[in-house]
DNA sequence: CCGAATCCGTGACGATACTG
DNA sequence: CAGTATCGTCACGGATTCGG
């Protein structure tokens, strides 16, 4: 019997462990614990290492991963303002999965496209209107 | 330095690296391809095996799959009608990947729950009623 | 000047009903 | 059995404003 799924207790919908895993299996989550990996960061540099993600996403990301247990966030009463995350323990553990997501979708993202083009055009031929 | 994120292209909003990790980074998709991983199944097997998704998304996220090039369709002319999935060559490369994710989410879901009760328990003092 | 809160449009999600 | 269609709901995400 070639490994014909052992016991994912995850698969039942009303295992717990769903809501970890719908946690960590997000494109922002993989994204911010690669760049949290290796030295802690402060709010805007994280900002800027995550290219393309919005303040507001940023902060509601960052707090449910603080809610739970896998970053840990540091206030200064300073001024101008100034808040530093970094991994937690539980959260470096994270770091090794989440990293192979990444390079899997860099080392692979053009044969996805190269699918996706391919799809596209046996299924839209009107998508390319002859001789309108 | 420990290893400060090496040259991580997909941090990059421009990046076309990105697409392909919002498409696998989803908990669907792993759950999907954990299941599909050793065998095809069917799109009633799949839909019971993959507790708790409805039809119209499990049919959206297989498209999907099918476009990027990571699951392959086969539909039989019969009545009733059958239609399995099973992943593709390129599909199988992201078993590892994905399993290592829900295998983090099991073996870690407890932990995360704890982190949560401790976050909401010094958050919401008021969710307790103090004697009502 | 930085980080967070507010407002609001869009789109994903899920349930139900229907077709081949 | 395997989808598609339609619709209501709501979380996501962007732009803007606030606060110190």
């Amino acid at each position: 019997m070639t490994a014909s799924t052992p016991t994912w207790d995850i698969l039942q919908s009303t295992c717990p462990s769903r809501t970890s895993l719908a946690r960590i299996a997000n494109k922002w989550t993989a994204m911010i614990v690669i760049v949290l990996s290796g030295q802690r960061k402060r709010f805007g540099d994280l900002r800027t290492a995550v290219g393309g993600i919005s303040g507001k996403v940023l902060a509601e990301t960052l707090r449910e991963l603080e809610r739970d247990g896998i970053v840990s966030r540091h206030a200064y009463d300073e001024m101008p303002p100034r808040v530093e995350y970094e991994l937690t323990e539980l959260g470096r553990t994270l770091h090794e999965p989440l990293q192979a997501l990444g390079r899997w979708a860099e080392d692979n993202f053009s044969s996805v496209l190269a699918a996706r083009e391919e799809y596209d055009e046996q299924r839209i031929p009107s998508g390319r209107p002859l001789r309108p």
